[in-house]
DNA sequence: AGCTATAGTGTGATGTTATAACATATACAA
DNA sequence: TTGTATATGTTATAACATCACACTATAGCT
């Protein structure tokens, strides 16, 4: 079991995580027998530039800084095919997007619930994976009749690195 | 103590909702010493004339049915000023916008923590508010040494009316 | 009433995010 | 190799949101 991963540290090996991300996608990909094209590689690997989600026309910005000539349309399919797969969430409270942290090459899901913490002064988010989180939600939900297809939980403040300056 | 409210049912009688929305929203304005002006009341009673989130864009052709001349920012600054004093709410999931359920008009508070359930069928949200989730919230993110300034949660599914259908 | 500071609104342009619709190309299996 | 499903290219446009600057209305003061 994957323990609860702490907020990324401003001064980790950040080609660790990327280059880790990019091999577990393959992986995955290949599980699923799911394409992972030049484009849809490429989106991925500006994702995990950074913790820091990006814009779709932050993407394409960089797509295109060869002086390419992708298109906005062809993004937004790379980031859909990614969201689908599991790879990459959508922070809906930024109109961005991030590397999914909990890649498990094992599991054949998709696109997992998720819960984020977004620090407003660096701008890093990190996901979360709280139990007793995921169960309070579930049973609120519950409780009222509901049945849940998808939820989007979004936290904004400081992180602890942030707020230790 | 206001209890949980229920889904709101189909067939409740809206007048009412609306009517009494809009009354508090005086009483609240009035206590803040706050100008709730022909704009900002306008918006309001468009936004409460259901429980479906409205775009910002919605709400902008039905003030010009009549052949006005009214512009987006005008629609944005009163949807601002009515987040501000707390009498409505975004949901950023749908970039729309909902009146809020839980006013006060003792507490002197702004804009509050809300969570909400969006049907995927009839697209009525409903406000929750539920202790044991926020407390779980709450938690999970001061164990990672967080710091909360804003939270959303949107959850969506199907409400207990169409399930049933 | 007249003055003034502040809050509110009008207006036009522009920025940002996302999708529709249809044409073309590529991969893979039969 | 030929058919089919998948992926990409291309153009236009929809949908959402803000900037910048001018003008107006209101409340509080004298």
């Amino acid at each position: 079991m994957a323990k609860s991963a702490s907020f990324p540290k401003p001064d980790h090996d950040h080609s660790r995580c990327s280059a880790s991300a990019l091999r577990k996608a393959e992986t995955i990909c290949a599980a699923r027998k799911v394409r992972l094209t030049d484009i849809r590689r490429d989106v991925l690997e500006i994702v995990w530039k950074s913790h820091v989600p990006v814009g779709a026309y932050d993407i394409l910005a960089q797509l295109n800084a060869d002086g390419g000539r992708t298109a906005p349309m062809a993004v937004y399919r790379a980031l859909e095919f990614l969201m689908e797969n599991g790879l990459v969430h959508r922070l809906a409270s930024l109109n961005a997007f991030i590397g999914c942290a909990h890649l498990n090459a094992e599991s054949g899901e998709g696109h997992h619930a998720a819960q984020f913490l977004i620090c407003r002064a660096c701008g890093t988010a990190a996901e979360l994976e709280s139990a007793p989180l995921t169960r309070a939600l579930t049973q609120a939900v519950a409780e009222r009749g509901f049945t849940i297809d998808s939820q989007i939980v979004e936290i904004s403040g400081l992180c602890p690195h942030c707020a230790a300056l």
